[in-house]
DNA sequence: CCATCGCTTCCATTGAATGGTAGAACTTGT
DNA sequence: ACAAGTTCTACCATTCAATGGAAGCGATGG
């Protein structure tokens, strides 16, 4: 009984705390932020009330809890894709209008692709739930588009990680997938969430000839039509690149 | 010299951290961050790398600090405005594909508007960057909009911030502003940024009678047509708001 | 009306946070 | 190439802020 028991800092519970929301769940109770947080009762409320003083949390009625405005302010001021999403969206925008299809924009975080942007189909009301989503690099076409062009030394870790389960079968699957992917310069994949769509994504290439990103869209099958949308895709690709280079060389 | 000198908490100090970053700069060297945070440059090296072990921040060469993608994914998947960002954003798409100009969708925080999400006008290759942005309530259409619909308690404390420098005068215009805009059903006013614009906005109303966000426009003072553009925005906003009721009622 | 459940306050205990000092890594000027 | 300067990182004895069990409070419900 005295500073962690647990053995874990502060900065570790506070994290926690942030971090402890269940994907969409923007609000929770106490009780169940502590459970979550793997924090004593006492120490959860504690936690919150100071981030709330702060605005970081927001407590409602009855020890609701949720994020605050003033972080989501923070974050979205100062985020680390906001060069990124600024220089991708008059493009982005582009392809919405042209194509009318399912806009999407992606990095590469640990073996996973983070989508930090998208623009729905006009129409298709669904979709933009999906911001800050993740995909597996080996089932998203943007995961590939953006692990095809990385580092030899990343992309061996990465083929790594397959080599334990079903053996060098696998490895050489992918190892395949992904040298195709790099010269072909585009990644395509049938859809993961919906069977009848198909994801075309391309990477935005930097300086150093790395991704840092990777513009894709999702067609519906009788649209699929590469030889049209693989050009489009490049040539706007290309365009970010351009921006993204002028602001930071 | 022990458990902090200056008697602020630890999480005092990690709030301090994250909100250091000035507006758009996404990163920071350490030692400035330490100043601008207020700490000792060891406390700020500990804290800013435990955070980064956690991927709330993310340490580049040289000692160079920034928000981490991990922060800006928690933050961006259980934002407290992602429901409403859902509920608002076909609508916004409406709006700009008919009116062709830049929407926005701001919500109350302190005496400020804040803007959540924004869509820029076809061409315009700006304005993207000022999401998270702020504006005073008395100088945004928006921050009109919301105002005009809130308890008439909050307008009262609103209203008493300019009770002191000016004295009575500025109250009244700005209680009239209020009142006119709660029976119009939309705010208008100069553009602040550019003059030769106009913003208008039109509150989201709750069930409660209470506007819990603004729907607005920027317009070129010769496009200024509000008998064309009030109604669309109405039809759209309350849209929204049915959107929103739907999911939490 | 009492029981239950969940949030909040209280407070003695103690180990985690602190930050000065020192050294490493890097940059700049001569 | 060397020195002076600047900025980041590591170390570690001191001590006060964080801790969390216990008890209080308030609401819901049977």
């Amino acid at each position: 009984m005295a500073n962690s028991v647990s053995g874990d800092s502060v900065v570790d519970r506070v994290v926690r705390v942030i971090a402890a929301f269940p994907e969409g769940a923007s609000s929770l109770q106490l009780s169940d932020l502590a459970v979550r947080a793997g924090l004593p009762l006492t120490t959860a409320h504690r936690l919150v009330r100071q981030l709330a003083a702060h605005g970081l949390l927001e407590t409602g009625a009855g020890g609701t809890v949720r994020l605050g405005l003033r972080l989501w302010e923070l974050v979205n001021r100062n985020s680390p894709t906001l060069a990124l999403r600024q220089a991708a969206m008059p493009f982005m925008e582009d392809i919405q209008q042209v194509l009318n299809q399912n806009v999407n924009l992606a990095v590469l975080d640990g073996w996973e692709a983070l989508f930090v942007e998208r623009l729905s189909r006009r129409g298709s009301v669904a979709n933009r739930a999906k911001v800050a989503g993740r995909m597996p690099v080996h089932v998203s076409s943007a995961g590939l588009a953006l692990m095809a062009h990385q580092d030899m030394a990343l992309q061996a870790d990465y083929l790594a990680q397959f080599a334990d389960p079903v053996g060098k079968a696998t490895v050489d699957t992918m190892r395949g997938l992904l040298s195709e992917t790099a010269h072909q310069g585009y990644a395509q994949l049938a859809g993961v969430v919906d069977p009848d769509t198909w994801g075309i994504a391309v990477p935005v290439i930097d300086g150093k000839k790395r991704a840092v990103a990777a513009l894709g869209i999702v067609v519906p099958l009788q649209e699929m039509r590469l030889q049209a949308l693989v050009p489009a895709l490049q040539t706007a690709a290309r365009g970010i690149a351009r921006r993204l280079g002028r602001d930071e060389p």
